[in-house]
DNA sequence: TTGCCATATGCCGATATCGGTATATGTTGC
DNA sequence: GCAACATATACCGATATCGGCATATGGCAA
């Protein structure tokens, strides 16, 4: 047994830097591929491979138009991680925290 | 090259489900790792390396107290997940769906 | 058909992972 | 000091990854 897929959820989906690159690129409007390589600097096949993983997970969907195949953001598959981080939210809120709570008894 | 180190960022580090299961019981509150261990139903060195990589990226935070270790979520370290997921929030709220927005126009 | 462009896939080497088992480190109490 | 407990680390095997390079697939145009 080795680490979970990058294929099995957004979460690993999305722990690769360059995925998330490629996901803030495409929520700026559907991409061909190779503008995706010229916008990011990478090479083409790793971008391919990329795309594969954001496809199986969902985070993005393909259109073919002509030669080019037409990317975009499924941003839907992004709301189970940020439903789990908010359900975290409260512990980077300082309002929340614990040294601001001994801060409030005292000044009370 | 292989896959970027869990331990690089928070990113990887919540990858790993298990690891996301420790956050949430930590949510609720310290705990000694053979709590972790006795919640979770892992075993106990696993709960350590994962403990460890939690820490590593600044997930967690140690308190040692007689033999127990006692470990709490250090939130602050989940806001660039929660920043960066709710950059894309606009692309799962329906409201800014395409078909929505055409469904608008229809009804208008 | 032939050739060019756009994209996808295959194979490689190197590496970090994850679970399991055994063991080391550290603390408390007798 | 010694035993019991709590936690961390080491080593192992299996595996999925990621980048690089070569190549296959598919569409279009002359």
């Amino acid at each position: 047994m080795a680490r979970t897929a990058t294929t099995s959820d957004a979460f690993n989906a999305v722990a690769e830097p360059r995925r998330r690159e490629i996901i803030d690129l495409l929520a700026g409007g559907e991409r061909a591929v190779n503008g995706i390589v010229a916008a990011l600097g990478l090479a083409q096949p790793q971008v391919s491979k990329h795309l594969r993983v954001l496809r199986e997970v969902g985070l993005v969907a393909v259109r073919d138009e002509g030669r080019q195949r037409l990317y975009r953001l499924e941003g839907r598959s992004l709301k189970p991680i940020h439903d789990w981080v908010k359900a975290h939210e409260r512990a980077w809120e300082a309002r929340f925290g614990a040294l601001d709570e001994v801060l409030d008894n005292l000044g009370r």
